[in-house]
DNA sequence: GTGGTCTAGACCACC
DNA sequence: GTGGTCTAGACCACA
């Protein structure tokens, strides 16, 4: 059984950044309806307490909203979305630049590092599940 | 007094993460001395205990090591302080492509994503605290 | 279509809050008869199980009776409407002294406050939706 | 076992609000301590995991902190307090003269009722546990 | 000792 | 069927 999940942040909170990350990229459609707590339960082979609390936080978040007696739906503010992704995004450059100035590198080095990176890994973007 | 940790993550790591990378860029030269234990634990305004657990993490990966009765120094073998920092950006890249592909961009926009940000954030590099 | 439902309640017993209001006030006029349940229904956008749970819950009040085969209507019995009223006047009042003081304020700064909020909130009353 | 939970509202949320109050009226000092987790399980009669739930809200509210292994503290920050103060007190301003003109009260009624019901309480502000 | 996470299983109200 | 709350009990990392 292959043990999906890292072990140094907590499982709920990989779930949150994991279903948070396919509504931006619209795997689940502004809109539409998630799959119930119990089915997302046994998907992600966790307890349905865990599946609750990370839709706790999706709505805290309000990229999904609650029906009640109906199920989970993402919101249809498709604004919310992008300004969502493009948060996300400027707090990965934030870190990552950090990061990589931390250990000492320049910004031309930091650029180069990511074009041979890019380039070596290209076509593995896909053997994703 | 500014909490200087930030709360997810456990203050020994956060320590051992801030000494590694002081180490890697050589502020703390191969070969030199580690400021005592105590010294560290009122600068870092922690508990000794946990300076004592930053310690026994970077001995054992290597690039500290304990002479007793002396205290803790930086290892003279410097192709072992580069192949860490080769690790430890290899993980950046790895870990940083992913999160971008996962929020949905393509390598070109990933680049130019890179590009603007570091060119925007020029010169902010030293206002470390 | 602006959801009008705060969510933390269930649906049927803010319709039987509102609806009740609407007697108290004589909105709809003792004697008089409802709308129907399916014209309640499209006229609040929920399903007609629903206002049949609210009809049922005034009925259980007293304040409405079904006449099978006409449909349901306030009950001409005033003293009880003015006798509701005063119930839940009453209910507030000791909701909102207990709150208040809770929050640390005596009788007279409940007053104030209420005066001042009231003086600065006159004319406001009417944007019902 | 005088049961203390009101039923309409999840128990969490009534100790949110209950805890709540008490740090605004600083029956729980700023800089202070909170009973420990097990601790208030005991005093309030429910499971640990239900006061966890309540110390989550508190922090996601900002009024308190959590220090790893050492305790759940209220923030130092009184400012905070007294805006939450000021917004809890307009929020039931404003629910109290909804509801109160929902009722068919005036203005001038509404002060009315508020003076008359504070005078008969008078003296009964304290025999709450 | 502390807070935090997770599981298992129960029960509820809503639709 | 759905989401939501609560309990019981276990285990972990942190200080």
């Amino acid at each position: 059984m292959p043990e999906q999940f890292s072990g140094s942040q907590p499982i709920y909170l990989q779930l949150v950044q994991r279903v948070c990350r396919q509504i931006i990229r619209k795997e689940f459609p502004p809109g539409g309806k998630l799959p119930s707590v119990r089915e997302l339960a046994v998907q992600f082979g966790v307890n349905p307490n865990t599946v609750q609390r990370v839709n706790m936080e999706l709505e805290r978040m309000g990229i999904v909203e609650s029906r009640r007696g109906q199920g989970m739906f993402v919101t249809e503010d498709e604004s919310l979305l992008t300004r969502l992704r493009d948060e996300l995004k400027e707090g990965e450059l934030k870190r990552f630049a950090e990061e990589m100035r931390d250990l000492g590198y320049s910004n031309e080095q930091i650029i180069e590092n990511v074009q041979k990176f890019l380039k070596l890994n290209e076509g593995l973007s896909e053997e994703r599940k």
